[in-house]
DNA sequence: TTGAATTTGTAACAATTGATACAGTTTACC
DNA sequence: GGTAAACTGTATCAATTGTTACAAATTCAA
């Protein structure tokens, strides 16, 4: 027996009325598959024909490198779809190999009965593009930060992006060691940058107070990067 | 009139025949838009409700700096569509302001009534899917890509996946200077670490001929990455 | 084959960042 | 208020990469 409470709650099913989810799942083909502690869900490079969701327990991906070990990428807990970007485009396999963790229940339902579903009920439909997009937003974001190549040029590009509108000051809430594990620095490395562009009269950083000196040069240093 | 031939070369409409297309357009509410040359289509920040596709001449598309620079980003020609996944999500707004280059012909319909489209036609539905996913496939390409921080790690992770299963030898089709712009790094630097690596034989690269000599080794690479 | 254009190998030096260490400051909690 | 923990500023040295320059090797077309 399905619990579709938590079947709402998955961002596939979310907004969608409990009864209304009963009647949906009727009209198409779906399976409940059970699987064991540690037992592999899919393989890393085989063909994505599923949508899986999680209904309990939790299960990991991991990669197979070329000598034939496995590194853990992330865990994916109830209710949470897996490899929603996957399903569909030009490269529709697993990126990684799944494994269960404990004792998993996994609803499963092919791509054709999923098109089936989303024609069928709109906010499904508007759910999953969503979720589709929210990531494909959040992964564009995190590699345009990554162009910038320097620590100045990071600096900068987070510096402009908080202030916004402020013409003046504006309160920093993370910590100079969170900052530089965003950035993908150490801590001292990032330090030194900080100290340089405020002897440079770009930035004042005062405990977690910033002001920007000179937006202009800011925004030069991001065209010439 | 709407020229169904150009607007079936879209992603969005590829696979649908031409008479099933006109059939579709009239059940939905749609709007062709004709802008001037330098006309501004949309605006960075914008809230997007309408999905655009050229229909004929081209855009560009601009970000505006925090001075009020503006910086062209990209073109965008018939017969392709803007932003498809920004229509989504969690953040659907215009990354970039969108100018005309010339004459422009869009064909616009709102989310609502694309939503429709989709429940109506399946080919559609899988288009826009297939089209977004691909997007999210390659932008998390690349950024896996650039998470090895080394050129050495992007090296061994570049040979590593053309190699593939191949024991031995295989043919490189770039030249250096192509990696050395696909790793964004510059061409004397590439040259220096390969030189590195055949002395500690890792690899072996004569001309366009490239052979892994320690494929246990260019793993590790990756991993103490 | 020859000659020009492209590609490659390499060197010397500068710039940037990482690694490590340590002292001074701030914060949080008792 | 006091103490421990966390955070910050800074210094030194090593590692990596960028910059610039030049010569050798290769490719391609005439």
């Amino acid at each position: 027996m399905i619990n579709y409470q938590l079947l709402n709650e998955c961002p596939v099913f979310k907004g969608v009325a409990e009864n209304e989810t009963r009647k949906l799942l009727q009209q198409v083909h779906y399976q409940v598959k059970k699987f064991s502690k540690g037992d592999i869900v899919a393989i890393a490079g085989e063909q994505i024909s599923n949508l899986f969701i999680i209904l309990s327990g939790s299960v990991r991906g991991e990669m197979i490198d070329y000598s034939g070990k496995t590194i853990k990428i992330e865990d994916i807990e109830a209710p949470r779809p897996l490899a929603t970007a996957f399903l569909f485009g030009s490269e529709n396999r697993f990126p990684v190999t799944v494994t269960t963790n404990n004792s998993v229940e996994i609803f499963s339902i092919s791509i054709s009965e999923l098109l089936r579903l989303m024609q069928l009920n709109s906010v499904v439909l508007k759910n999953y593009l969503d979720s589709i997009s929210s990531r494909t937003q959040f992964i564009s974001q995190k590699l345009h930060f990554l162009s910038f190549k320097t620590i100045k040029e990071k600096i900068a590009h987070y510096l402009l992006q908080k202030a916004g509108d402020r013409l003046h000051s504006f309160q920093l809430n993370s910590t100079q060691q969170q900052l530089a594990e965003l950035f993908g620095v150490t801590r001292p490395s990032l330090a030194r940058v900080i100290s340089e562009m405020q002897r440079e009269k770009l930035i004042i950083i005062d405990k977690k107070t910033v002001t920007l000196l000179n937006k202009q040069k800011l925004n030069e240093l991001l065209r010439n990067g």
